[in-house]
RNA sequence: GUCCCUGUAGCUCAGUCGGACAGAGCAACUGCCUUCUAAGCAGUGGGUCGCGCGUUCGAGUCGCGCCAGGGACGCCA
């Protein structure tokens, strides 16, 4: 990447210069370039004059000024400054810049993607919902989030793989099929008791009368745990299918549906627990079995099998996370997780370090609690208590983009607030449409070229000067940087800010630069611009998941 | 009590390794449609970056201490 570049440049320069004694030879911090954010300055800037000044006891500027003499020449740089207090900025070459618009024509929707990732396989878990019932807006935003960091790795070089891990054992699955009997059998009219720690809610009964549909009283008879059984196959199955058709409303689909059972199929459960065993961190106390976290740092221990011999969700997770590692062998495992997960996570990273496995390899992210709103006033999300606002009636409301959008447009870390009034008010006046609408313009400019039998392929891009058309290719440049940052981050929301930025220069350009006109070559030189442009804007959309109409 | 996240413009939120005057959208106000979509463009107003101390040439960004909001501390998942 030409920044690194750059950056490789900049520090040869000041090592020259030490060599040469032209600065004094104090030990160089790590050489970066940044973007100033004033254009001003250039397109990219380096500090390091200021860092090192105090340690050589030498005025800043004049180290900026032998760096920037002693530079090797850059193809790609027009001018150096040097600039108080002692920053040397860099500024493009205009001709570089115009070139690179027939390279990115060139790549079409390879166009910045990048070998960050060299073809490592990373695993990217998300959603993970117990299917006990529908799903809600937290689970949502898990959903986009997970899914757009999948797409970003992928651009970044990653092999990616999507995956849900479906917990069809334990014992909230036992809940639910216990509690699936009793709504069975009252929707029978025959008495049926919703145990005490049951599921609620009015997805329940239907989903009963569902069953009874279909099956009509075949289960009456049943005993009880005969009934449990067979309902709740047909139940975990219905409930299941119900996530994958919500999932597909947001546009999210995996690769990999794993199933908790499977773990206990073969003895990846056992291996596990005897490989903790082996290596010391197994204790048995008040007839249960726990994981020795305490020797790892943790504040207390946790239990892995209960006193009745039950395997915990906890164990459950190790042998799993061991199964991401050891048997399918992913270099590194990106779990998304809800903020009530957020103690889990020392504890699964203690975990495996006693399996031997690099900690650092299991990369957790948590994303906060969203609240759901209606004018004003908060909804209670509650899978047991039943009320419950569902992820597919939202979508319904305000639609797959701008759901998407706003999920993206925050970082996990903050707690957000959807106000389904407002997300409903605002949908037609929100940067979604802004986005969408900067790609909607450039296919109306292509659909005139079309009716005009305009052939721009030999288009002549060194014809395009305005400030508004060279601002615009300079934001496409930095796209790739995005992908990278993102990746690097795991912080999506970098990609809609993106989005809207080059959706504002494409609507400035839009605005001042006529694409199709009178003089003949200008137009084939803009409607190339305009063919990258579109190109990309259509490729950001995709990354975050979200449709680029060519009408609106 | 311990741990995690958050506190930036009236509202919702950005702000990659500390950098050059703190940004966007919405809301408010003023202009701009005979030409490729005005779901757009140009402009104005609006901020003690929760508070304090510290580190630094330089702090919204790092450290410590407070204050406020949310979450987690189960033989639930």
């Amino acid at each position: 990447m030409l920044k690194d570049r750059i950056a490789s440049v900049l520090k040869q320069a000041a090592v020259d210069a030490q060599q040469q004694g032209l600065i004094p030879p104090v030990t160089l911090p790590e050489v970066t370039v940044e973007h100033p954010q004033n254009p001003a300055h250039g397109d990219y800037a380096c500090s390091l004059p200021l860092k090192i000044a105090r340690a050589a006891r030498m005025s800043p500027m004049d180290i900026a000024k032998a760096m920037a003499n002693l530079m090797a020449p850059i193809p790609e740089i027009g001018t150096i400054d040097v600039a108080a207090p002692g920053f040397i900025n860099l500024t493009l070459k205009n001709s570089w810049i115009k070139q690179q618009v027939e390279l990115m024509i060139e790549m079409g929707d390879d166009y910045g993607s990048i070998s960050l990732g060299q073809g490592s396989r990373v695993q990217v878990e998300f959603v993970s919902v117990n299917p006990t019932g529908p799903l809600h807006m937290g689970h949502g935003r898990g959903a986009v989030l997970g899914s757009t960091m999948a797409s970003i790795l992928s651009a970044a070089g990653y092999q990616v793989e999507r995956e849900y891990y479906l917990n069809d054992a334990g014992v909230q699955i036992d809940v639910f099929r216990h509690s699936l009997v009793a709504y069975y059998r009252q929707a029978l009219g025959l008495p049926g008791e919703v145990p005490p720690d049951g599921y609620l809610g009015d997805y329940m009964i239907d989903l009963a009368r569902e069953i009874v549909a279909e099956y009509s009283d075949r289960f009456a008879d049943l005993s009880h745990e005969e009934a449990a059984i067979q309902l709740g196959q047909i139940g975990f199955d219905k409930m299941v299918e119900a996530i994958k058709q919500d999932l597909a409303l947001l546009g999210v689909e995996f690769d990999t549906w794993f199933s908790e059972k499977s773990l206990y199929q073969g003895s990846q459960y056992e291996d596990t627990m005897s490989l903790l065993n082996q290596n010391g961190y197994i204790a048995e106390r008040e007839g249960a079995t726990w994981f020795a976290s305490s020797a790892l740092g943790e504040d207390k221990d946790n239990v892995l099998i209960r006193s009745n011999g039950t395997p915990t969700y906890f164990a459950s997770d190790i042998a799993y996370h061991r199964n991401k590692f050891c048997e399918r062998r992913f270099d590194r495992v990106i779990d998304i997780w809800g903020a009530d997960h957020q103690g889990h996570v020392p504890r699964m990273k203690a975990a495996m370090s006693a399996l031997g496995i690099d900690p650092d390899r299991l990369e957790i992210i948590i994303t906060q609690m969203v609240t759901l709103k209606r004018g004003g006033e908060e909804v209670r999300i509650s899978k047991r208590s039943g009320d419950i606002v569902t992820l597919n009636e939202v979508i319904a409301e305000v639609g797959r983009d701008a759901c998407r959008y706003f999920f993206l447009a925050r970082s996990a870390d903050s707690q957000m607030e959807f106000d389904l009034e407002l997300a409903k008010k605002q949908s037609t006046e929100n940067p979604v449409y802004y986005i969408q609408y900067a790609h909607a313009r450039a296919a109306s400019i292509f659909r005139l070229a079309e009716e005009k039998c305009i052939d721009y392929s030999s288009g002549d891009i060194t014809l395009l000067t305005a400030e508004q058309e060279l601002v615009l290719i300079r934001k496409m440049l930095e796209f790739p940087e995005i992908i990278e940052v993102a990746a690097n981050s795991l912080e999506p929301n970098f990609l809609p800010y993106y989005a809207q930025d080059l959706a504002t220069a494409f609507h400035n350009f839009y605005e001042k630069c006529r694409v199709v006109s009178g003089d003949e070559g200008l137009t084939m030189a803009r409607l190339k611009l305009v063919r990258a442009t579109k190109t990309l804007l259509a490729r950001t959309l995709r990354l975050m998941g979200m449709a680029a109409p060519e009408k609106m």
